[in-house]
DNA sequence: TTATTGAATGATTTATTGATCGTTCACTCC
DNA sequence: GGAGTGAACGATCAATAAATCATTCAATAA
């Protein structure tokens, strides 16, 4: 049904237009319903609550994240390891700039991850679908010697935990937290990297 | 003066008390003094304050913390990689147990990290310290080749943050979290493993 | 029938008040 | 005169009341 979309769509970008300006607690389901020239109770035709448009705007953004990283990750010109820098410190990066944009963002994924941890943990789990991918394309040019892919890209993304909740970053200029996230890409890339000779050198 | 140290301690006990068995909130200082068979006013002639007979209080568990693992770090019978793991092991079953066994040990952790965050920032810089020592010996042993070894340490807690917040034990059980501790160390280790034969087989 | 409304409802938030607590200090006791 | 007291003060916390809000649903309009 189209007609129900587009009404999802306006409604969708007048809740952002509210949350980005207000935050999610200071915008009432009144307010949304009136930019859309309609009755509150009639949101709730599109949506199943509050919460759900938040979710709706959360996953926009965060597919558009995901198409980044994908890029990233699909990328012919760089290495395996490149990769997996690029990655991160594109993770990173997104994460500042929307919170540089607008802090009321961050209320929003509080809330979110809150309310519906599975959304939350379903969108750490894509984006480690995304580093199995660049690690087994890594095994197979000999660049990694890794058994277990999955393990490995969990093991990643807990070593590299603090530069994507930035509950945890202390009053940290981008500039500190650009060079700690190099440093330990630093560890991290020369733990997972073969040090074997590569097999058809031998 | 002896005497006002013997005191301090007759105070630091009755807190901690207190403090393990009803929370740092729900202890006042007047209870305190009560079980100290003195009044409310005169605790100010041995503690500056409230928060300051919890800093000491966190300072005999952090002091005790220290003993431990610098012990793990002088033990000749390790080397240096086994030095790195049974010191990051035994500092999150340190946190663990604590919070098994009093978790209102968890809320004064929160308040004196907020309070006196300088205090909070000091403890990680003696666990550092110590790190700094097994990396350098293990430079020193040709174990490992690290240009900067305070930097690299830094990195290293960096990578391992998780597993001294209990915040971000999200439900895990302690087996869980051991196995990802030790996935992580894995990484770690090896990527700060000297790849290059020891000098001597030059 | 389907789409929409808006008043009713109960849960949550905010505002207000009263009580409690940390801290101070003028004073007492040894 | 140093050690200790406890009433006084302001800040913080708890309890209550008032207001706001998310959500529902019977009624209405298309």
């Amino acid at each position: 049904m189209l007609c129900k979309d587009t009404m999802r769509d306006t409604i969708i970008s007048a809740a952002m237009e509210r949350l980005l300006h207000y935050g999610y607690a200071k915008t009432t389901m009144a307010e949304i319903a009136c930019d859309c020239n309609m009755s509150p109770g009639n949101l709730y035709r599109y949506f199943s609550g509050k919460i759900d448009i938040a979710l709706a705007i959360a996953e926009r953004h965060g597919e558009e994240l995901f198409v980044h990283l994908r890029e990233i990750v699909r990328d012919k010109t760089l290495s395996s390891s490149q990769k997996i820098r690029a990655f991160f410190s594109a993770y990173m990066h997104d994460t500042y700039d929307k919170l540089e944009n607008d802090p009321r963002i961050y209320e929003l994924a509080q809330i979110i991850s809150k309310e519906r941890p599975d959304f939350a943990n379903g969108q750490i789990a894509k984006k480690r679908a995304l580093l199995v991918e660049v690690l087994s394309a890594g095994n197979a040019a000999g660049d990694f010697n890794i058994p277990d892919v999955v393990f490995t890209a969990e093991m990643m993304q807990s070593a590299l935990l603090k530069f994507s909740y930035p509950q945890l970053w202390t009053r940290l200029t981008i500039d500190k937290l650009e060079r700690e996230l190099d440093g330990v890409l630093d560890i991290i890339v020369a733990g997972i990297t073969n040090t074997k000779k590569s097999p058809d050198a031998a």
